[in-house]
DNA sequence: TTGCTTGCAAATGATTTGCACTGCT
DNA sequence: AGCAGTGCAAATCATTTGCAAGCAA
């Protein structure tokens, strides 16, 4: 087994704090996630890590997910995309191709951000809405794809 | 038959030019969907229209969407989400509860938006990518499930 | 040994599709 | 007549789940 990265160090405390274990096939899945870094899908988490059997992989991802350790995106494509939570990354954005389905991260400067989070507050209360997070998503087509 | 709105019409326009014609099937939906004044689920849509086959419900609602009369957005749910094409509304956002699945829809004023694309395509622009659209998504809880 | 994990195979469920029939035009 | 549109039932397919066996504390 690779040696303990900090990121590992922050997994293995969320996994714990939900009572599982940080088990080799959750390694492996993190790391591909880490490894590709930018939202893959099941097919293609399963390419990085061959070992990997899809029904764990599954559970493992829906695991993570509620532990705060996984991300799971859903776009109109046929599979969802899968990455780190901001919590252990940066709060970021997407970029997706309509064309390809790619999916890549982006981020925003502080002032902007700022500047969002006081319009949706302000939108989300007259509403009758608490917001708690959001999601920006640019639709566009990708290099490959032009 | 009811008397045709301007919203008919623009819809009878857009669905001739993919050569579709704008069947009493078709109007319950895009009337459904004007009702609802929010996006609603199929099941909803079904509930406000009885006499609407499942089936062809999917099916004009995909049909329709390829035409740009109808959006289908999707956000982890167990069933995507129907709103008629902001073509024939205006861009806007979406507002989600996180307990319940409630969709709402909130409108940015013209200024942020302006930032809001610019800033879009800049970033996209360092990604290789060309911006066509954008989707933001507050994330929260409604008033009902405060 | 207790209970979290795993892989396999089977189940689930939203959405899609084949097909025969209906109804515009 | 000719073809778009519809409803029903069956098919699809990503994802989930039951279960028996494996493994860590």
């Amino acid at each position: 087994m690779a040696p303990k990265t900090d990121l590992d160090r922050a997994v293995t405390q969320r996994l714990a704090e939900s009572d599982l274990r940080y088990t080799s096939g959750r390694q492996a899945i993190v790391t591909g996630l880490r490894v590709a870094d930018r939202p893959v899908t099941l097919p293609e988490l399963l390419d990085l890590s061959p070992d990997l059997a899809q029904s764990s992989a599954y559970r493992n991802l829906s695991l993570m997910e509620n532990a705060g350790v996984i991300r799971r995106l859903v776009h109109g494509g046929d599979h969802a995309h899968y990455e780190l939570a901001e919590e252990l990354t940066e709060h970021h954005h997407h970029l997706i191709c309509e064309s390809c389905g790619l999916v890549r991260d982006i981020t925003f400067d502080g002032d902007l951000e700022q500047t969002l989070d006081t319009a949706f507050s302000r939108v989300a209360a007259s509403e009758g809405f608490l917001p708690r997070h959001h999601a920006i998503d640019v639709y566009g087509r990708c290099a490959g794809c032009r």
